[in-house]
DNA sequence: GTGCCGTGTGAAGGTATCCTGAAGGCGGGA
DNA sequence: TCCCGCCTTCAGGATACCTTCACACGGCAC
């Protein structure tokens, strides 16, 4: 599930271009165009971040910040032409988490972007069609179901999903999950691979790990 | 107790001033004039927040912020003369939570070390299904009725709570609820686990602390 | 002083997990 | 079709890990 912004920007222009730079990036992107109408959406969309424009028509940012604030947790990143000590000064104190002067840099912007929703997300759960695997949870589930795994096993899946599709021999796997002090010939790959089929078979997902003959298993990517 | 924040500067006037205003806004303030010597203060001190110069004659900013990354979640504040976006990025992406172009007013430096500090330091009462937990008044209930933990028990529950459904090892656990001084193989965790656990079954709540085997503990969330 | 509570130690016990080894199956090439 | 190599599966024993219990120590209140 990708991670949710909302942006609260009446100069379309920049709302498009934030809104396709975002997306692009892999966030969810919603955009409104006016202080209330952003509030509304904010509550109900209860998105990861907000990024917030000032000197919108009908409210002020620092206004916005507070209300947000007052019920939320929800980082504010806040645009701005203005660049004086000031207004900066209220913005934080209002509530708001980060702050960029316009113009800037579109790597700055989504840098910034990172950085607040890092905080929350530190290791961000990964998906793959019906499996998503959640490294700071160390859980796994299939289409919703948790799929209960062993520290190995959880190991072994998450080093596969690291790099969907991409075919990983048994050296390669025995070296980033076991270490280096193995038994020259185990088939210890191969058994966890199989009570992880398993377990996953439980849940309901079939084909999940590929076998390729005469090297090693990836995940379907 | 106040907040505790460490200063990482070779230039001494600036760390003299910022140690001033620090100080003067209520904070307790510790300065180090070199990278390897600040490592070993924020190991030490373990503060609410790490402020950082770039340009240190012995370790890159970005080398510090990563090196502290690894252990630790405090927030980070880098200052530097530099202006330019490919820095700014590489220091967020390396771990940096703020980054503050000199020559800056002190207001705004103020200004963003309340921001950092304000986003840890939660006073607000935690929710957690039938769990409440509220740091200010030091108690716990389930479903209404409060749970008496010891101080260590409370303090353990708090840290779980912080972050809810996240697992925490068991050095984690340890390094922030009880500091850096226990013996290399201590039980204490685990049996304080235990001891929540029987008071929170006795109120009625079962499952509530998940053990992730071979890892550490997470609160259900 | 005495008893209670909070805290940490150490050891016992149970259990999930792990690895091994061997048997069985499957696929590809001749 | 047969053979061979590679993969899969199964079951048992060893192990590491977690839980629990009993106890010792120190502080604090009475």
């Amino acid at each position: 599930m990708p991670q949710r912004i909302v942006i609260v920007e009446d100069d379309l222009d920049i709302a498009r271009l934030l809104t396709l730079e975002l997306t692009e990036a892999g966030y969810e992107v919603h955009a409104f165009d006016g202080g209330m109408r952003g509030l509304a959406g904010i509550r109900e969309l209860r998105p990861d971040l907000v990024v917030l424009d000032l000197g919108l028509p009908d409210l002020s940012g620092a206004e916005i910040a507070r209300r947000v604030r007052r019920h939320d947790v929800t980082p504010i990143l806040i645009l701005t032409a203005a660049d004086d000590v000031a207004t900066k000064v209220e913005l934080l104190n209002a509530g708001a988490d980060d702050y960029l002067a316009k113009p800037f840099h579109v790597a700055e912007f989504l840098a910034r972007v990172g950085v607040q929703l890092r905080k929350q997300h530190v290791g961000a759960p990964k998906q793959l069609g019906d499996l998503t695997l959640d490294p700071i949870r160390r859980q796994v589930w299939w289409t919703g179901s948790e799929v209960k795994l062993s520290p190995r096993e959880f190991a072994l899946l998450a080093f596969l999903v690291a790099q969907p599709g991409r075919v990983y021999s048994r050296a390669e796997i025995e070296r980033n999950v076991w270490g280096e002090d193995l038994p020259p010939a185990s088939n210890v790959v191969d058994v966890h691979i199989a009570n992880i089929r398993g377990k996953l078979r439980d849940a309901g997902g079939f084909g999940v790990i590929r076998t390729v003959r005469g090297v090693g298993y990836a995940i379907k990517g």
